[in-house]
DNA sequence: ATTTATTAAAATCTCGAGAATTTATGTTGA
DNA sequence: TCAACATAAATTCTCGAGATTTTAATAAAT
């Protein structure tokens, strides 16, 4: 199981080592909120909750830098990275470049392997949104709409790009978690991901990328709305 | 002195504690070729050469995830990241994509300081491509590159973009590093910098960005042709 | 009252040794 | 000769304790 490759980390978060089991807890304990943004992160307290030793903690925590979740400070320890919206606003404008540029190029190699693959992902995810009022659904639902934008994206010949992407679709997500307590998606989002598969599938790449654009700049928009939470990345 | 931050590391290399300055000196070992594509990195040796204890040598190993340079592998340690003509081709692309579009963004939002500092930096890398053939010269050279190449993008408002760029420009330099040694430059990188230099000046975008672009691939294209060192990453 | 200096506490950074896993080696059997 | 298995060596991974540095608290002085 290569892991820490260019190809991606999108494979099951199965920990063969203490460092790489306490990187995905604490990534996931950043990206879903339970470390606030700007927190400081003291070797000292964080062993016991993760039940490490100081160093596999430390190792851990240089490994998160690579995600930009991270960020370490001379002899002043690590913190969590801190949050704005000028920092979403930039993440999202990148990630529509960059996820438009890669639709193009997999919508141009794909074959038919490719888009069996695309017609899975879909069907999964739609029967994930249908129940998606259920509390236990969630989960589910974020883990097949993460396979369906990747999938959408997997033909793309360039590792770099797609490289590029997984990390900021990680901070995307972080953004979405710490407003999704206040409002709820007001959007259908299932109508917007039929569109996307319908274009995708017709081989229409103006239209594919224009629904593509639309769709990720509207989960900006739905969360621009709530500043004082996230501004300047509370120092908690 | 921020570092590990988007911002990018773009300063001296002043290392405040034993981690960074491991990590310096294997990144810059690597960059240079010193250490083979593909090297087994262990850890038992490596502490020796850098005068570090094995946890701070894993540390900084590390936090090379960060910049591909280093993979590792469950439980099977660390390995200096392979190189392929692909992955080299792959960089190219991308690094034209995002640093065509850093360009643009720089030349819609650079004000007279910008301006300015753009000057100094050209001038900078003349005076050093004047005495590029001595041999003294060599660092000089490539420390003002990179700089007029950071400050050419320097008031794009991205700090994504400009995240990305440096990793990949670090990428490109080490494979210019893995092939210097039999190729020299054949092509008059000053009259492209001068060319790009007068582009930017005149605000011409569409002559700027096909100046990069040109440039960018022509340091693919003079390496293109020698395969056979760095086919497959060496599995020295 | 604000600033400066001194002292104490806390946290980071660093190291070397021990446990677990992988890799190499050598032996036995078909 | 080749394959499968057991043993040995090497390497990675992990931990807890000690040295440095930063941070906070307290007292003195302008």
């Amino acid at each position: 199981m290569q892991k820490n490759t260019l190809a991606g980390d999108s494979n099951v978060p199965e920990a063969k080592t203490l460092v790489e089991s306490a990187y995905h807890a604490l990534r996931r304990d950043i990206i879903e909120g339970r470390l606030a943004p700007g927190a400081k992160l003291r070797v000292e307290h964080l062993k016991n909750d993760y039940g490490v030793g100081a160093g596999t903690l430390r190792e851990a925590l240089s490994l998160l830098i690579s995600d930009a979740l991270v960020v370490s400070q001379g002899q002043r320890g690590f913190r969590v990275a801190p949050v704005s919206l000028d920092d979403f606003a930039d993440i999202t404008r990148t990630r529509v470049m960059l996820e438009c540029e890669a639709l193009r190029q997999s919508m141009a190699a794909g074959d038919d392997a490719w888009e069996g693959e695309l017609i899975v992902a879909f069907h999964r995810l739609s029967k994930a949104e249908e129940r998606l009022g259920n509390a236990a659904g969630e989960g589910e639902w974020e883990e097949r709409n993460k396979i369906f934008h990747e999938v959408l994206i997997a033909a793309c010949p360039s590792r770099w790009i797609k490289h590029f992407l997984s990390i900021l679709y990680q901070q995307a997500g972080r953004y979405r978690h710490l407003s999704i307590s206040l409002k709820p998606l007001p959007r259908n989002v299932h109508t917007e991901h039929e569109a996307l598969f319908n274009a995708v599938m017709a081989r229409d790449a103006e239209k594919a990328t224009a629904i593509m654009a639309e769709h990720i700049e509207l989960t900006f928009r739905s969360i621009e709305a709530l500043p004082e939470e996230l501004r300047q990345g509370a120092t908690a």
